[in-house]
Formats: C-alpha cells, sequence, structure tokens
RNA sequence: GCGAAAGUGGCGGAACUGGUAGACGCGCGAGACUUAGGAUCUCGUGGGCGCUGCCCAUGGGGGUUCGAAUCCCCCCUUUCGCACCA
C-alpha cells in the first residue's frame, strides 16, 4: 500500500526543486519561440483564491508548453506604484517603498506555494528607479515630438486630499479615499495627445483577430469616432461676433430652430445682451458648481435646463436667425461646444424645445403612422429647399459640399477620446522630468541627468497635498539650459504609464543604457498571449497600445500591436456574507476565501484541479466549499491508483480490458491535447476523470503494463493542472528528473480510428435505435443494419429518403 | 434608452462545424467496509407514463430542416459595457 495522500509533506519539496532546476529561464539573446504574459499585478499583498485563477490557468499553460518542449517567455513583475501604498504611509507611518516591497515578498510567496513557475531573473518592480527613469526618458522623446505637452484643462479635484484624480479614482462623485466631493478644476496639466493615434488605435482593433470582440467594442466605443461637418454660425448684428457648430447631420440644418453653446462656451459674455445677463450669470454659476459627474447623470428623465442669452444666431442655410440658448446638455469638452438644434430630428432638442416654447420643423419625413416625437431614421428630406426628396447618406454629402464650396464649413471627425492626462500630485509615482526656469521656461531634464529620482526625505500625512511640494531638496533644481536655479516639476505620471510598456522590458529588464535592447525586442515582440482581467479592457489595453505605437514610430519595437492574443478570465464569485448574493470576492463583501487555511488543508494542488475545473475559464463561476471537497477527492483517487498499478504488475489481462484502457488513454490524450489548445482545462480534466474511472473499472482484467502506461500518461496530461502531486508518483513510480521534461504524451491516431463507431438511427427525426458498427462503413452497409435495427418503424411505411452521415448517423423519412 | 453576452437537471457545467441533450463533478439515494463516520469504495440519479417500451424536456412563442441547445424572427429574464458625444 502507498502512503496516504500527504500535500503538505510534498508540495514545498517540489517547488523548491523547480526553482533550484531553473525550468521558467530563456535566454531572450537566443531565437523567439513563444511570449506568454499575464498582467502584472498592483502588490497589494493579499491574494485570495480568485485572484488566483488567472496565474493558475497561465501556469497550466506555461507547463504545458514546456512539456511540449518550447522555449517560452514567461517573466513576471510588480505594477508596484500607486496610492494604495501612500495611504499606508500616511495610516501607519511607514514609507511606501517599504511597504511595496514587504507585499511584492508576501505575493511572490504566495505564487510560489501556488506552485506558479516565473523567470524570476526578468522580474521588474515599477517604482525601481531603474525601471521609471525609461518612464522619464520615454517622456522627454514625446516632449521633443509634440506628444506630450502642458496644457488648461477641466479636471477632477478632490479638496481635501489636494490633488488631481483620475475618473477611476472618483467613485459617484465622490473621491475615493476620503469621500469628499470631486469639482472641477481648470488646472494647468501634463498631457500624452493619444488623440493623435485615435484613427490607428481604431484601425488597429480590426486586425487583432484573437482578441474578445466584447474588449473591441468597448475600445470603439470609447474612442467614438463621428464624421461629421462643422460651420461658422454668426451672431445677428454683431458683425465682430461668430462661433464654429458641429453636427452629423447637416442634412437636417434647414430645421434649426436655435442653437445652444456650452456653458463654458468663451463666447457665452460677449453673447449675452444686457437684459439677459443676471439669468445668464446665475444659470452658468449654477451648472459650474454641478460637478461633470451629477450633469452627465441620467437618473429618471433628465431636465434639459437652460437660458437664453438674448442673441440671434444666423442659420447660413436659410439666412434666418435663431435664439441663442445656453444650455447643460451641451458639453464644452465635446465637438466645438456648441450646436445647431434641429428638435425635429434630435431628441433631446426635441425636449429642450419643448420645454422651451421653442418651434420644431421636421426636415425629414418620418414614416406612415410614426408617433414618435424626433425622428432620426432615414427618410426623404422636406422643408429643406434644394434637399427635398433627398435620402440621409446623400442629404448629408450635398449639405457638407455645399458649405465647403461656400467656405462657410468643412468636413470633421470628432473623438469621444480626450488626451492622457498623466499628471498626479502624489509622491508615489514617476516624477515628471522637467524643471521650470524663470528665464527658460519649461526644460527637460537631459538624458544624463536622468533618472529623476524620488527623495527619501518626506514626511507622510500630517499636512495635505503632494509631499514632494515640501521637499526643499527635490524642488530645488538648476535649469539645465541657463545653470541658475530653477524649480522642479512635483507632478508624478499616471501609474499606467509604468504597464503601458513593461511587456518589452521583460525581454530585457536589466540593460542599463537603454529603455529597450532593440535587437531582442524585435524578436520577441508581440506578445502572443495576454493573460487578464476584463476590468483593463479599456485604460490599460489602450494606452498600451498608444505606446507601442509612439515606440513603433519612434522605431523601436517591430509592428503595431503589442498583444497577439489576449485572453480575459472572468471572475471568481461567492456568496456575500453581507448581502448574500454572489459577488466578486473582497474584503468589504466578507466572501474571501484565503488560499492559506485552503492549501493547508488540500494542498495548492486541490486549488488548483478545482479553479480549473469549476468553468470555462472566461465565464464567472461560483466558489463552493463542496466543489474544493471533489476536486481533492480526484487527487486522491489518482495517488489511490498507485497500488491499482503495483498491484497488477505483470499480469497478462484479458485482451479486451486491455484494449479499453488502452483506448481510453489514446482517447485522453487527444481530448487534453484539444481542450488545453482553446483554453478549456475544465472539460480536460473531466477528461482525465473518465480515464481513471476506466481504469478502475477494469483494474483487476486490464494487463498491468497498460494500467502502468495509462497511469503514466494520466501523470504526464494531468502534470500542468496539479502539478506536485503529479511530480511526486512520477519519483514513486522509479523516473528520475521531472516531469517537465518527460515530454508531452502523443496519440495513436489509427488506433483511435479502428474503434467501432456508434451509429444514431432516427426514423422522421426521432431517434429509434443505436448501432455498433466498423468505422468507414459505406452507406449501403449502414442502411441495411440500421433498416434492421428499426424495422418495427419501418413496417409498412415507405422509405422516401434516407439519410447518412459516416460514423454518426442514419435517418430514414418515411410516408403511410 | 443604446449596445453586447448569456439563459441547459436540485447545483457548477458538457455537447468544438445543425446529427444519440445532460459528459465530468457536486448534491442526493441505496449498498459495502467499519465500534463509528461528514473517511473510502461500488451502483443509481432530468420529468412523466399503461415501464422489454414510449411520451415530454435546453427561458417562452413561432419558423427553417429528415433532424435544432446550436440557424432565423418575436417576446421575457439576467449580467456586463456605454450613457445627453451633437
Amino acid at each position: 500500500m502507498a502512503l496516504p495522500y500527504d500535500p503538505q509533506q510534498i508540495e514545498s519539496r517540489w517547488q523548491e526543486f523547480w526553482a533550484r532546476e531553473r525550468f521558467a529561464a530563456v535566454d531572450t539573446a537566443g531565437a523567439k519561440d513563444l511570449y506568454m504574459l499575464m498582467m502584472f499585478p498592483y502588490p497589494s499583498g493579499d491574494l485570495h483564491v480568485g485572484h488566483g485563477r488567472n496565474y493558475i490557468l497561465g501556469d497550466c499553460l506555461f507547463r504545458m508548453f514546456l512539456m511540449q518542449g518550447r522555449q517560452v517567455l514567461n517573466p513576471m513583475g510588480w505594477d508596484a506604484f500607486g496610492l494604495p501604498a501612500e495611504n499606508a504611509a500616511i495610516k501607519r507611518n511607514i514609507h511606501p517603498r517599504e511597504w511595496t516591497l514587504a507585499n511584492i515578498a508576501r505575493m511572490k510567496d504566495q505564487f510560489r506555494r501556488w506552485g506558479i513557475l516565473y523567470d524570476w531573473d526578468k522580474e521588474i518592480a515599477s517604482c525601481e528607479p531603474e525601471y521609471y527613469r525609461w518612464n522619464q526618458w520615454l517622456f522627454n522623446r514625446m516632449l521633443e515630438k509634440g506628444l506630450a505637452y502642458r496644457g488648461k484643462s477641466p479636471v477632477n479635484w478632490c479638496p481635501s486630499c489636494k490633488t488631481v484624480l483620475a475618473n477611476e479614482q472618483v467613485v459617484a462623485g465622490a473621491c475615493e479615499r476620503c469621500g469628499s466631493i470631486v469639482e472641477q478644476r481648470d488646472l494647468e496639466q501634463w498631457f500624452l495627445r493619444i488623440t493623435e493615434y485615435a484613427d490607428r488605435l481604431l484601425e488597429g482593433l480590426d486586425r487583432l483577430t484573437d482578441w474578445p470582440e466584447k474588449v473591441k467594442v468597448m475600445q470603439r466605443n470609447w474612442i467614438g469616432r463621428s464624421e461629421g461637418a462643422e460651420f461658422e454660425m454668426r451672431v445677428a448684428g454683431r458683425d465682430d461676433l461668430a462661433f464654429q457648430v458641429y453636427t452629423t447631420r447637416p442634412d437636417t440644418s434647414f430645421g434649426m430652430t436655435f442653437a445652444v453653446l456650452a456653458p463654458e462656451h468663451p463666447l457665452v459674455g460677449a453673447i449675452t445682451t444686457p437684459d439677459h445677463s443676471a439669468e445668464v450669470g446665475t444659470f452658468v454659476e449654477r451648472v459650474r458648481r454641478t460637478t461633470e459627474i451629477e450633469r452627465l447623470s441620467t437618473e429618471g428623465v433628465v431636465e434639459k435646463r437652460g437660458v437664453f442669452t438674448g442673441s440671434y444666431a444666423v442659420n447660413p442655410f436659410t439666412g434666418t436667425p435663431v435664439p441663442i440658448y445656453l444650455a447643460d446638455y451641451v458639453l464644452m469638452s465635446y465637438g466645438t461646444g456648441a450646436i445647431m438644434a434641429v428638435p425635429g430630428q434630435d431628441q433631446r432638442d426635441w425636449e429642450f424645445a419643448k420645454a422651451y416654447g421653442l418651434r420644431i420643423v421636421r426636415t425629414v419625413q418620418p414614416p406612415d403612422g410614426w408617433v414618435g416625437e424626433a425622428y432620426v431614421d432615414d427618410g426623404p428630406a422636406i422643408n429643406s429647399q434644394w434637399l427635398d426628396g433627398l435620402y440621409k447618406t446623400e442629404a448629408i454629402e450635398r449639405a457638407t459640399r455645399w458649405l465647403e464650396e461656400n467656405g462657410i464649413g468643412r468636413r470633421r471627425v470628432h473623438y469621444r477620446l480626450r488626451d492622457w492626462l498623466i499628471s498626479r500630485q502624489r509622491y508615489w509615482g514617476t516624477p515628471i522630468p522637467v524643471v521650470y526656469c524663470e528665464r527658460d521656461g519649461i526644460v527637460p531634464v537631459p538624458e544624463d541627468q536622468l533618472p529623476v529620482v524620488l527623495p527619501t526625505d518626506i514626511q507622510f500625512g500630517g499636512s495635505e497635498g503632494n509631499p514632494l511640494e515640501r521637499s526643499a531638496s527635490f524642488t530645488a533644481a538648476t535649469c539645465p539650459k541657463c545653470g541658475k536655479a530653477a524649480r522642479r516639476e512635483t507632478d508624478t505620471m499616471d501609474t499606467f504609464m509604468d504597464s503601458s510598456w513593461y511587456y518589452a522590458r521583460f525581454i530585457n529588464p536589466h540593460v542599463r543604457d537603454a529603455m529597450i535592447d532593440r535587437g531582442r525586442v524585435a524578436r520577441w515582440m508581440p506578445v502572443d498571449l495576454y493573460i487578464g482581467g476584463v476590468e483593463h479592457a479599456i485604460l490599460h489595453l489602450m494606452y498600451a497600445r498608444f505606446l507601442y505605437k509612439v515606440l513603433h514610430d519612434f522605431g523601436m519595437v517591430p509592428g503595431e500591436e503589442p498583444f497577439t492574443v489576449l485572453f480575459n478570465q472572468g471572475m471568481i464569485t461567492a456568496k456575500s456574507s453581507v448581502s448574500g448574493k454572489l459577488e466578486k470576492m473582497s474584503k468589504s463583501k466578507g466572501n474571501v476565501v484565503a488560499p492559506d487555511a485552503l492549501i493547508a488543508r488540500y494542498g495548492a494542488d486541490t486549488e488548483r484541479v478545482y479553479t480549473l475545473f469549476m468553468g470555462p475559464p472566461e465565464k464567472e463561476v461560483e466558489w463552493t466549499d463542496e466543489g474544493v471537497m471533489g476536486a481533492h477527492r480526484f487527487l486522491q483517487r489518482v495517488w489511490g491508483l498507485q497500488d491499482i498499478v503495483a498491484e497488477s504488475a505483470g499480469r497478462v489481462g484479458e485482451p479486451a480490458a486491455t484494449e479499453q484502457v488502452l483506448v481510453a488513454m489514446h482517447h485522453t490524450v487527444k481530448r487534453v491535447r484539444d481542450d488545453l489548445a482553446r483554453y478549456h482545462p475544465n472539460t480536460a480534466t473531466a477528461a482525465m476523470m473518465e480515464l481513471i474511472n476506466t481504469m478502475a473499472q477494469h483494474q483487476s482484467s486490464a494487463s498491468g503494463s497498460a494500467l502502468r502506461e495509462a497511469y503514466e500518461t494520466l501523470l504526464r496530461l494531468l502534470h500542468p493542472i496539479a502539478p506536485h502531486i503529479t511530480e511526486e508518483i512520477w519519483r514513486i513510480l522509479g523516473h528520475d528528473g521531472s516531469l517537465l521534461r518527460a515530454g508531452w504524451p502523443s496519440f495513436d491516431a489509427e488506433l483511435l480510428a479502428k474503434q467501432q463507431v456508434t451509429l444514431a438511427v432516427q426514423v422522421n427525426g426521432k431517434l429509434r435505435a443505436t448501432v455498433d458498427v466498423e468505422p468507414g462503413l459505406d452507406a449501403r452497409a449502414a442502411e441495411s443494419v440500421a433498416r434492421a435495427a428499426v424495422a418495427k418503424w419501418l413496417d409498412g411505411k415507405t422509405v422516401v429518403k434516407v439519410i447518412h452521415v459516416p460514423d454518426r448517423m442514419i435517418s430514414f423519412v418515411v410516408r403511410g
């Protein structure tokens, strides 16, 4: 009898062995084979079984690739800058770096205990100067090319933390950290000109055939390209005043009955007549005080709010003056901040017109029986002079051409995408490498003075705002141009900058004199398989695609896209003890399953098997304790097969049973190969469970050699999923070394092709019998066997048609 | 509101291209071994009926087809994304 299965005894031993043998080490000086990558994590310290999902999936694929003899680059690192470290510093008076490094150590240990292998020689932590200096270097290159700029823009500002916040740091209009209501402020900030790449980011999506459609749709919507026309509206009686409006429906211009400016529009002051200025002033002030979030929120029916300016603008198509309003539904940040309002064809304009008693003129004929309000679909133009009778596409084209020919307007493409605001008034990030000189203005820090390193003489807590501003040693700088005293920029970069190019650094993490080693990167990029959560569908993946295109334009990387295949794993949910519903694991929901206790009781292999078995990895699945037990039972049965193999050693066995075991074995090899190739370890595991069921069924009748062969094959197939137990049994069976070097099993296709097949026999589409036949049986022979099997259904009927699908089914269509 | 994805036993899920629906696991039932077992092993397990057999079943309703979980149309539900984008 084998000893009982005791994961505690075996797992750490194999973890040490794998690390010692450096199975994951790859020399990128050599030729590329495969580059796979999991999105590098923020080192928060605490990992739960939900986090484990994508790392375990990645490790499963990695081990399979290794066994198949491939050279796979599979690195891991840390997205190590960010707010939580700084908050921890304030709360617990520990330096962010110390806190971060401690978390990294914990997480690394967690990976080890999960049995996950990475090429740790290539580890990167983005908070280290040797990494972030290249953020700075790249920033300066982009500054040179005009791709980075300092500009004024309304931004989210937390009055209590005294910093700009990213949109994702604003939760329901409030600061995620302190809960203060976030304000909109016009501030000078650093931006990257991602809008210049909008069309390339959009077109590139079409070529990403191995990305989830969902992610591509989200990115397309985010970029929000729209084609239209922009034209000038003159203010009636004021020859000096005119503004531009943007529309996607120039064909409806004859139906314009008013115009609307955003309340922040620069012309508001000039346009407002004295008798309306009090009202306008009140309105503008009111809008200014509401945050963008409130303004755009649409709980229930939206009330369109606005005010008349007292002025009129001339519709260039008709020469008619129309009243100019201000309204909060027109945003300064989109298009020109001014629109022509055509209530007949636009629902928002319709509602506004109704609310303020403005005229409505239809310029597109709705179909008979139309009962809605604004009609936005296609139809012949009406009330539109020389456009009358034309349909939408043609009418848009004519109207646009008319604007161009008369010098009033032009074709224009607009995007919803805004430039990327990268400034953060925070300590724990990459310092933006510029200084402000009284004489020379904004001066980038020259390359030989990089990196601009974060100072360590920092007091966290106590006072508010960016601690960098209070560091005299940091802010005091000399101007690289004139050598006089200058002030150093204290903004740091958005951490998405770090994660936008780290995948290229992994190929050559220690190159000192360059951001990347171009030769190696040219060979190893792009990443062949990128695994991560769908929560990064837009931000990270859009920024990374943008910066990769920039690097491409700098001649530094091959191709235009960094990630060939994107795989989004689904969440693991569990019943929340707070809400009682299934929710994503989190401490606040009280539904976190910590791996430590689980591993202590059942072992890491059990967690891995269960994680991979519970459902297809791209789907959301529920964690249950019963399911864990099932996975553990499976491993115990695998362990117990040692006895069956030992007892049957030397037995000749019955040929039929032996054959069944061997056929099942080959069939399993094929299924596991196919299932893992399409990232379905759940069905691969099921196939292996079937194999052990078959082995158990024939444990006392099959030959000893067949049982042993099947067992050893099973161990190899199972290794990527349950690496520790399989290595241990492999060793017990008398093999040296590691399963990772034992090769991946192949199957005997001919043997499988020779097996009897079961034909389904249908009569009028209903299953009436099944017959076992030789494979490849021709139609006539199959028909005669099938006829016999369903004779009672054919009796007295006329067979009008026979459909034969070789080796699958035969169907009789009968009448009478 | 718009867009996308998904709805299969008591539960998680199989069924890859229209061809035997429910693999595998959980749970449940019966039995075995046990002083005992929430351990282990074996067998059974969609529903119904006149039970060697047949009928009904993949959210609901229609359709195409010899044949539909799979394709088409309408509706319902859930989840996710976007949400005044001119």
